[in-house]
DNA sequence: GACAAAGTGCGACACTTGTCGTAGAGTAAC
DNA sequence: GTTACTCTACGACAAGTGTCGCACTTTGTC
């Protein structure tokens, strides 16, 4: 695992269906979609993802390949949340939670239950890999 | 200000520029860009930043013209955000909290001090337009 | 008035991204 | 074996994006 690919917008929503998954089919990750374009545009996606590096194929189940995600879940999104940190409020964190605040996205009761887990998640030395 | 357009992340990143000075020519701008391009792309940005009415000229200082935002910061940066939202967490607002918590990206004391400000400005009933 | 410096305006180009159509291969059922 | 169905593989295309070069205009200075 490398180098974490750049995703679009449209690949990384289909690779998150497939982590959902586990592994699945084109069809499947076309079924999954909320508003899906056709299955041949999906199926382009998914090929362009494999061109990344970003899925496997693992094998077939009657004549459809299954793919499998090649990167961890977690790293992308950390990616994606540091691009956007960098593009959007030059790296600082806690504006961007500022602003979901101010947004009303997230609310006072959101953040105390987060610092609960933070607090009781302590003694577990939770070490972040770069 | 009826519809704020789609920015590239150069595109946004120009504009942010353009919002910490107030208003700004080409060459401010270029020269308070990190690792900028030649001036020529940056001047090919504003001109679609213009195209895109996100930015307008105000009037000339010598030979180069200043430009002003058209649009405000807080609006376009709330479009960005549930933007991202949407594409990286299905909307959870939360779930991207969680992980900036477990990238150490923002601390238990930045959530305490958030808090403290939300609890605060409870009094002032701040109303958020969709 | 001619010069030089600084900006603008415009075009160009390669690459990415979202979008699709379609020919052909594989397979299950007649 | 022929049919019908489902996928794949490949190509195509229009926008959007980052990148630049260059000719033309403006303006202050000899």
């Amino acid at each position: 695992m490398a180098k974490l690919p750049d995703l679009s917008r449209f690949e990384l929503q289909c690779l998150r269906k497939l982590w959902e998954r586990g592994e699945a089919t084109i069809r499947e990750i076309h079924q999954d979609l909320v508003d899906p374009p056709t299955y041949s545009t999906v199926r382009k996606i998914v090929e362009r993802l494999e061109d990344k590096g970003a899925v496997v194929r693992v094998r077939k189940h009657e004549r459809a390949w299954i793919y499998h995600s090649a990167i961890k879940p977690s790293a992308m999104i950390r990616k994606e949340i540091r691009r956007f940190l960098d593009v959007a409020f030059d790296g600082a964190a806690t504006a961007l939670v500022a602003q979901l605040a101010d947004m009303k996205e997230v609310t006072l009761e959101d953040l105390r239950e987060l610092e609960r887990q933070l607090g009781s998640g302590h003694s577990g030395k939770r070490k972040r890999n770069s």
